[in-house]
Parts: C-alpha cells; structure tokens; sequence
RNA sequence: UGGGGCGUCGCCAAGUGGUAAGGCACCGGUUUUUGGUACCGGCAUUCGCAGGUUCGAAUCCUGCCGCCCCAG
C-alpha cells in the first residue's frame, strides 16, 4: 500500500521525520514514509534507562528498542537518529506522574509525554531539520476539513489511541501525520511482515513505558516518599474499615487490594483524600458519576457543545454527553472516574478536545457531603 | 462450675444423618500504550478438640477447650 503523507509537494521533495519507538507501528510508518519517495529521517528518543534501575545499565528494554528501530532504519536505508531525552522525560513525566499521585490523583504518563517530548520537542526537532511534517505511529487520523486538519479516531476502534492525544493542538495536528489511523492492527503486522522487518511479531507494547515489572509504585515512591505514608480505609459514613499502605496504590473506581472481606457486596475506591491519607470506599453504586469539571481544555472544534460524546478512559465506547462551561454531563452515569484522569470529546469519529477531570458529581447526593 | 447460646476457608455465612452452597477477600488468566473496571478460572477430603452411635455424621450422644449473653 501508498500511505498518503497529505503533504504539500510531491514526496519526492519532501522531507519526513518518523518517530520511531522500535515497534511494529512506528517501523511501519517509516517504511511506509520511505516508500512515498520521500527522504525519509528515523528518530528514536531515549527517554528512561531500565538497567538503571534494575542495576545493569543498558541492558533491557529501552536499549533494546532503541537497537531495533535503528535495525529497522538500516534495512530500510533511512537515516536514523538517537536523542537522549531522559532528563527532559523524567522532568515532564515521571516527576508531574509521582507529584499527582502524591496528591491523590490519577495520572496519565502517556498524555503528559505526547503533550510535551514528542508533540513540543520532537517536533521541534523535527522542524529544525527542516522536516515538512512529524510522522507516529499513533492510531488515530488526522482528515483534512473545511476549516484545516481534524483529528479524528482512529478506524479500528479496537486499537483508537485518540484518548491520549486529546491535548493535541492545532498547531501540532497542522505538522502531524498518522499513516496507521486507517488501518486495523493485523493489516499493520502484514505490512511489517511483507517488509521483512525484524519487529513484526514484537509483542504490542502495555503498562507503562517506564515502569519495568508494572511496579509503578515503587517509582512513585522513590520520587515522592510521601504518597507511600499508610493510612486509614474508611466507608462513606467514615467508619474505619481498614488500613492501607499509601494512596499511591489506588484510585477512584478501584476494587482489588483493599483487602477488607466480609462484605455482602465487593467495595470500590470512591474518592482520595491526601490531606487525612485517606480512602474512601463505598458499594459500586457510590461510584456512579453524572458530570466531571475540567481543566486545561484543549479545544480542537467549534462551538458544538450538545450532541457530543465522552469518554473518560482510553478503551470505552464514547458515551452521550453534553459540555456547559468547564463542566462536562453525562447522560448515563460514568464509573470509575478519577480525577487526574481525562474526559475527551467527541462529534461522532471526530475529536473535539478534552480536559483533565478536576472533581466529579456523584449521582447521589450523600456521596458529596462528606467529600 | 446457676441458666442460655455459639464455635463450618482470612472474613461473613448456608447446611439438623447421606457424603461441605454462596458472598467478600486473596491468587492466576483474558482484555488494555495510563490507573482502573469487567470477564474467566482457582481457592475447606474438611466442619473447635477427643471419643462414641451408625452402612454412613458438620449434622445424634459423651467429655474437654474457647467465646458470648443473662442471672446471683
């Protein structure tokens, strides 16, 4: 296949930086970038070091990938290009990660890292080389409308990354491209297959890039000591049910590791409280949330504010809902959402925005007395 | 040391002669570029202990141990 760059000359003019994180998917996008006749630059950031904190530097995961997408490139004959980013990835990821775990929120690393290493930085870079675009290998698509590029979901709902690209900007979409946005992920690892690349039968990548073993508290703990403080477990009446061993092991919604039996019904983790450390916890029904207030909006659309659709974990349906000022409606109670957490809209496939959930309405009232 | 009740998996709890429900918790897995949810699977050869009756007992009998309540 022909991905379509949307680019302004011919791609024998033109020149594209892939972003290329050693996967399948941005291996493609590269070969895909080299086969439109493009001069084509392979770019891999080092953003965390794993041997570092197992104790045998360079020997694991991060090396490791940075080995196969520069295998990659060579097989492609692109050049290729290794950044050290990992002062600026723990700076603007993993300290902001610990900080709001600290404070009793749930953070998103993949978002605060698309917003400020590859969609500010990179990106930069990439125009410093003289690039005529930034190429990823996110699942997500960017359609040129009436008023310039929209970003909209991606066609294989299955794999849709657009939840963590809702802080996109319209300057950013305007240099972005996703050649895989179209495509459903088995079409992808054929791609890669029929390329000969080395990465095509590479396990898809989970849990947290910079989280080794899904230990993430261990790192939260050793950035900030003090989200790791025991404390009490209390129910909604605020009668003490339980311990714990530090807010950072929990979040809004959550159901396992309280470890408190006996109950008729399984008990959900309904609010944090950092001040008191604190959690809260309730039957499923106190989780039931009619509207989440929200910061930092970041808005790609126009005036749509009814008829919408949200949704506030990257892998659901988008649900009804409706935005009035910072406060975002649902018109089905939503479950399960924690503040620090993202709400992204929707018209249809097309993403509007999104903001970074604050606080949350309880459905019922006697939820919020308390809080 | 008068009377009554109780003791079944970490917790709650069904089961009163026919060969140990269920829930919570926990563990494992599936799903997933965040957390989480959901789903699937696992989880007492044994019923406070020791004897006895019976073809057969957690269920009946006896003794002991422990806990609770009421009374003096």
């Amino acid at each position: 296949m022909i991905a379509d760059f949307q680019l302004d000359r011919p791609p024998s003019a033109a020149r594209i930086v892939v972003a290329m994180s050693g996967g399948v998917d941005s291996s493609v996008v590269a070969a895909l970038a080299a086969r439109s006749g493009a001069e084509v630059i392979g770019i891999t950031l080092q953003l965390y070091d794993h041997g570092e904190a197992i104790g045998r530097s360079r020997t694991c995961c991060a090396g490791r990938d940075i080995y196969d997408a520069k295998a990659v490139a060579d097989r492609l004959g692109i050049a290729h290009y290794v950044f050290d980013y990992e002062t600026r990835f723990r700076d603007s990821v993993i300290e902001r990660f610990a900080d709001e775990y600290a404070k009793g929120r749930t953070p998103i690393p993949c978002v605060s890292c698309n917003q400020s290493v590859k969609f500010t930085d990179l990106l930069a870079l990439a125009r410093d080389l003289g690039a005529d675009c930034l190429a990823t290998g996110h699942y997500v698509r960017r359609v040129t409308g009436a008023d310039g590029p929209e970003l909209h979901r991606a066609a294989d709902p299955a794999r849709d990354q657009s939840y963590f690209l809702f802080a996109t900007t319209r300057e950013q979409l305007e240099y972005l491209r996703f050649p895989l946005g179209g495509l459903p992920k088995p079409a992808v690892r054929e791609l890669a297959r029929e390329l000969g690349l080395t990465v095509a039968d590479k396990p898809d990548s989970q849990d947290i890039c910079f989280v080794p073993n899904g230990d993430y508290a261990s790192v939260v703990k050793k950035v900030r000591p003090e989200a790791a403080q025991p404390g009490e477990i209390v129910d909604l009446e605020g009668r003490v049910l339980g311990g714990h061993g530090g807010l950072i092991h929990f979040t809004v919604g959550q159901r396992r590791g309280l470890e408190i039996g006996g109950q008729a019904e399984p008990l959900y983790v309904v609010r944090l409280e950092p001040e008191a450390r604190r959690v809260v916890v309730g039957p499923r029904s106190a989780l039931a949330v009619r509207a989440a207030r929200l910061s930092g909006l970041n808005w790609l659309g126009e005036g749509q504010r009814d008829g919408l659709t949200a949704k506030v974990r990257s892998m659901a349906r988008p649900a009804a809902a409706s935005l009035g000022g910072e406060w975002l409606h649902f018109e089905s109670p939503e479950f399960g959402v924690a503040p620090g957490q993202a709400a992204v809209i929707y018209d249809g496939p097309r993403v509007l925005g999104g903001g970074w959930i604050e606080e949350t309405l309880a459905l019922r009232a006697e939820n919020l007395a308390a809080a």
